[in-house]
DNA sequence: AGCACGCCGACT
DNA sequence: GTCGGCGTGCTC
């Protein structure tokens, strides 16, 4: 009967319009199925959403479908809370639908060319772990709870990981699935290795770093109901499942759950719309949960489940906080504090290992020269270059800019051009010196850093290095701080804590939770006691005492207050407007043109805590300039106001002067760069 | 995004 | 004259 499908076609078009064509007889379409349609000329990919026997388009109009992927379909849940999520986030249907169905499942093919890479550590069974007071009451009332969000804070080490594992149990047990996701860097082989012990092949793994083929596959798994379990990073969210009995959301401040690039979306925001749909549970995991995730569960949003004790009743290391001024003026010029560096040779001649964090942004990467000061700049954005030693080059980090390190300065021809310290690199360097100096000629320098983890197994084969050697220093980036568990490491250290305050509300919120998982890197074992060490320039700055306290209320007593009293998120939204061009003048005339109606309507209703228009930090990235429109709203209205600003990045986009810029509505925005 | 259509300047 | 610049409108 049905004869016509309504569709959403993979062209860049500004609006959700859906196209009609007919369905040729015989072929099994419906609501969800992917299709190929002709479009002007030419032949694109498109989205059903739905199936009728009726059709206002003209009959000379019609087109039938010219193409039919049979077993990739759109489950209808997802389909259902299509318009909820476009609504939510404000963006076009066509680009939550690609979130549907990732782009390895859109245009490549299944591998199943033999076996599945089944991991090595399979050949073990998982010891069932008895599980304490607190952590049996956290599983039980999750259980019991049909669709709440739980917010489940729990100290390092206090068995988290325990408690996901229990309630998934008991929700495969009825016959339901399960949708664990963790930060993207935390997406270790070990985190995967864990579950696979425990459940087998129904566990399936979707995140950014699978093959084409391996995605397809695992994608497929899980859309057919062969795996039944789902383990992933952020775009996980949408994964295939159906009738989904719990969904985990694993150290959940972490920022690696908002994505900062088109399509924007919030994870937890997605997780929990899912979740009432299905009428089951979320939680949310995490030892310093986000302020406005404890907002929530303060103000009764959320349930808060606590686990205060560590599974193991190892005791939680000492913190040390290093005022590196104070080593400065007393005459220490080095990268580490005297006491730092007598407690790093002293752990690692008592055979144990250490882990030394770098926050990168605390160091000046910038390449000056000091006669003139010429800096190494990128020609098509407006940032510093950084020089890379593995290949003696200056890079740009916003795009493919790549130069020689130059020998003389371009600008004054002397020779002293400094590469300030360039972070993990130089502090390997640096350490191997002091290493030997001391007589530790045989303790290795492993270094772990974006720049020597982007191809496939190498982040596997260095943890794998750290982990077999002992002593060892494991020198990294954010990288080492997240999840990863390594026996032997006795010391932990800091080089420069303060390089996370950077000009945004979260700063705080960020270094405490940084700080606070990377002091529980340190002795995690049994007869081991952790030295934690973080060198800052600020040592009174309010964060680095309840970072040593490991007190998560009395910071977020504070942060909270600070939240209010200067009305930043949870008790405002910030939105910014980005546009985007290589002409910035049109740029200019297209932020003009919605500034004038958003200050209308502040007069009228008062909508704006702060509205303003300028460039953005990065006027110029990849060539194209920048210029944003950034709002602070008053949170009691914010849901219309955001309505309405909605409506304004329409209107501008229709315009004719807007055909040659870009314009990017964002809602809490991650970073404002 | 492509592609066609159409309205103006400048050149073999 | 007509070639080709890009502003504008359309694609079931």
């Amino acid at each position: 009967m049905a004869k016509y499908a309504q569709v959403v076609i993979d062209a860049v078009l500004n609006n959700n319009q859906v196209w009609d064509y007919v369905i040729p007889s015989q072929w099994s379409v419906s609501a969800g199925s992917c299709v190929t349609v002709p479009f002007g000329k030419r032949q694109i990919d498109g989205y059903v959403l739905t199936v009728s026997d009726q059709t206002t388009v003209p009959e000379n109009l019609l087109k039938p479908l010219t193409g039919l992927k049979d077993n990739v379909m759109i489950k209808p849940e997802l389909l259902a809370l299509l318009p909820q999520i476009c609504a939510h986030f404000k963006l076009r249907y066509l680009d939550v639908l690609k979130l549907f169905i990732p782009s390895a499942v859109r245009t490549g093919k299944p591998k199943r060319n033999g076996e599945r890479r089944v991991p090595a550590y399979q050949h073990k069974q998982d010891q069932p772990v008895i599980l304490n007071h607190e952590q049996q009451h956290a599983v039980a009332t999750v259980l019991a709870g049909g669709d709440e969000v739980f917010l489940l804070k729990g100290v390092t080490g206090s068995g988290k990981t325990e408690v996901y594992m229990h309630i998934i149990e008991r929700v495969l047990a009825v016959g339901k699935t399960a949708l664990v996701l963790v930060p993207e860097i935390g997406l270790t082989p070990q985190v995967l290795a864990n579950f696979k012990a425990r459940f087998g092949d129904i566990v399936a793994m979707l995140h950014s770093k699978l093959y084409g083929g391996e995605k397809f596959d695992e994608w497929l798994r899980v859309s057919q109901g062969t795996a039944r379990i789902v383990i992933g990073a952020r775009s996980a969210v949408f994964a295939p499942l159906e009738n989904i009995g719990v969904i985990i959301i694993d150290e959940e401040h972490d920022g690696s759950y908002q994505s900062d690039s088109n399509p924007r979306y919030q994870t937890h925001d997605v997780a929990i719309m899912r979740a009432k749909w299905h009428h089951c549970p979320v939680v949310l995991g995490s030892a310093t949960p986000s302020i406005e995730s404890f907002y929530r569960a303060e103000q009764g949003q959320y349930r808060l489940l606590e686990l205060t004790k560590r599974a193991n009743n190892v005791p939680l290391p000492k913190i040390n906080i290093v005022d590196m001024a104070h080593e400065i003026r007393s005459g220490n010029g080095g990268i580490f504090g005297r006491d730092v560096l007598a407690a790093l040779l002293a752990t690692l001649k008592a055979g144990n290992s250490a882990m030394i964090f770098l926050n990168r942004r605390g160091y000046s990467q910038s390449v000056r020269c000091l006669q003139c000061g010429w800096t190494a700049k990128c020609e098509n954005c407006d940032v510093s270059m950084v020089y890379h030693r593995d290949d003696e080059q200056l890079k740009c980090h916003y795009c493919a800019a790549r130069l020689p390190f130059p020998p003389r300065c371009p600008q004054c021809g002397s020779t002293y051009i400094k590469h300030g310290a360039m972070g993990t690199q130089k502090i390997c360097a640096e350490l191997e010196k002091l290493l030997s100096q001391a007589g530790l000629l045989n303790v290795p320098v492993l270094r772990m850093d974006t720049d020597n983890t982007q191809t496939k197994g190498a982040l596997v084969k260095i943890l794998d290095e750290f982990a077999n050697a002992s002593p060892a220093v494991l020198v990294g980036t954010q990288m080492i701080a997240k999840g990863h568990h390594f026996p032997r490491v006795d010391f932990v250290c800091v080089v420069n804590a303060d390089g996370g305050f950077v000009s945004d509300y979260r700063a705080s919120e960020r270094t405490f939770a940084l700080l606070t998982q990377v002091a529980g890197r340190a002795g995690r074992e049994i007869g081991t006691t952790g030295k934690v060490y973080i060198q800052t320039y600020m040592p009174n700055h309010y964060v680095y005492k309840f970072v040593q306290d490991y007190d998560y209320l009395g910071f977020y007593r504070r942060e909270i207050a600070a939240r209010q009293a200067t009305k930043y998120p949870p008790f405002a939204t910030i939105v910014r407007v980005l546009v985007s061009g290589t002409v910035d003048t049109k740029i200019i005339e297209v932020i003009k043109g919605m500034m004038q109606p958003l200050r209308d309507y502040d007069a009228k209703h008062q909508a704006f805590i702060y509205l303003g228009a300028m460039k953005c930090p990065y006027g110029r990235l990849q060539n194209k300039f920048r210029y944003q429109i950034l709002a602070r709203l008053r949170q009691e209205t914010a849901v219309t106001t955001i309505d309405y600003l909605d409506q304004i990045v329409h209107n501008a986009q229709e315009q004719p002067l807007a055909r040659s810029v870009k314009i990017f509505f964002e809602i809490n925005p991650s970073s404002l760069s």
